[in-house]
DNA sequence: GATGAATGAGTATTCATTCAT
DNA sequence: AATGAATGAATACTCATTCAT
């Protein structure tokens, strides 16, 4: 069994759970069972644990849409998307509630800052280009919007409304853009 | 000038920029000018800051929608809301940083847990009052949709697109909703 | 009785006796009696702590010289000079350790490197002004003899020869500077 | 290419540049392009690397006096000798400095304290065996100013004044003996 | 109301060393 | 001879909180 990959995993639960700031190296060795000069060993720091934990699920991220990229009609494909990302954030639920945290308290962000632009980019663009394909003069702003409202919905569901009817606002959204 | 007021005003501006956890006690001292003693004195631990500040948030919040309170045209009154909330939005940005940051992070969320649970049914019933009037039936689908997008551009505008279209927004989500 | 102080002796005797680096600043808590809390409220770090003694024992030695100043005759206040360094060494000998040893680890010597430069710009100056009413034209070159010749055995007495007589050696000394 | 030796040489330096405590054998590991294990395969630990290091910079000094051995008339070669010693000293800057400072530090100094003995009575002996042919009876005083003036010259030169006047020491010094 | 000395628990990190391969 | 994963003990430093004044 893979110790390095076992320290990122019990970091990734960790993390989620009790946020990077309050999970002490100590409590993942202990969940691990390792010792912390194993971790020391294989992340120089507490920072390049967490930088490897975002890299990770940014390509775990930027694979939900891969299945998809085959469908020619834009608007189905944009369909699919939406099914594909509000099914992968029930079901990761603590992964994407991980990244929102971690994205948005400024010490973290600042230690993930490049990792974070490239993402969002990344997100942003592969969008886009289905949006360019819908509109082309004003895809840019459709695409903020529709992002939006994808941020929007994981931040309400999986943070403020523990009543949140995901499954009726799926079928709305879908609706919408079909 | 009151000292209690002078910390509570420093300590947001502090929490706001470098989180709450990585803003110690001592640094709101320094910047303040006041002893350690002081901050405790009138405030029984750090905690209890957090949620003077918290409450005195979701005071000025709670505030945004009242001047329009007597429109009596829901659509209208949803419009004037909308742009009465991007605009705080813009002005007081550090402010609501600060919020989601709070809210998302384990750690302060469970000081604040039933803090955010009241400010969020408050914000929610404010908002679905509104559309109970536009449309008894499902009015709770369509606040959340609301609730979403409104949250969704807090997030993309504050925090992860610098190049954010937030004029444009305003405009096509006044236009959507009226 | 002033913990400050109190810090500041015990750490003296215990970097002469062990080193530096090889005192923890636990033994200092242990042996003064006073929590680690307490060493960092007055000094910052580590670092500063060894500075303040550097700079008290700098004071102790720019003292030795004081009560000779208004003697006449340069060759006898050379004279007063050595013998009061001489007495000094073997009196003070854990002090005089303390500051070859941390002047010449190059990490003790990375913090102190202003002080130390400091401090011996200011023993040649002293050693230079009398020196110089001996013989103008030379002086320089004297002055770094004899402070070679101290130093010398300094490190020869304290470190390297038990049996080092300085008794004879000192007599021997002012002979030859008178 | 030996790899034993290779360490020894970059253990050296390094000691030198950082000091022992403040070298990592990991930093060594680094330079040297060599595994941790292999260092630890070599030498049983830390310490007695650094003494084989020591014994061979003993071994350096040694020989300085060598060549001149043969010299009869014992001022000659008490001339010599300081000539040896004082170039050997300007082109080993390093090695010198890093003798220094091992002997000073308490920590090292007890992991060598054998050793350093060992020289240091060698040192004085064959330095002694030529006092001796010059002046019997006091042999010994003559010996101790000798070294020490070496030695307080070797640390003016290396470790405290950047403009110390080598050249012109020196001669001074040979005149004085001669 | 106001200060600042004092505490103690917590935390990231370093590093020599061992050992299986 | 050579590697590198793994350990565990040590260490500097942080910080919320208390309390006497």
């Amino acid at each position: 069994m893979n110790k390095k990959e076992l320290i990122l995993d019990v970091a990734i639960d960790l993390f989620a759970k009790e946020g990077f700031e309050k999970t002490p190296v100590s409590a993942i060795c202990e969940r691990a069972g390792v010792s912390k000069g194993l971790v020391f060993h294989h992340f120089k720091n507490k920072n390049v644990l967490l930088r490897a934990i975002f890299i990770r699920t940014t390509e775990m991220i930027g694979n939900i849409g891969k299945p998809h990229e085959k469908v020619r009609d834009p608007k189905e494909r944009l369909a699919a998307l939406i099914e594909a990302i509000l099914s992968s954030m029930s079901e990761h639920r603590k992964l994407y509630k991980f990244n929102l945290n971690v994205m948005l308290q400024p010490a973290t962000r600042e230690i993930l800052s490049d990792l974070i632009n490239e993402r969002n980019s990344m997100l942003f663009d592969t969008t886009d280009d289905i949006f360019k394909r819908i509109s082309e003069d004003n895809s840019k702003t459709l695409t903020h919007v529709f992002v939006s409202e994808i941020n929007g919905i994981a931040l309400n569901y999986l943070y403020f409304y523990d009543d949140f009817p995901l499954e009726e606002i799926r079928k709305q959204l879908i609706n919408k853009y079909k």
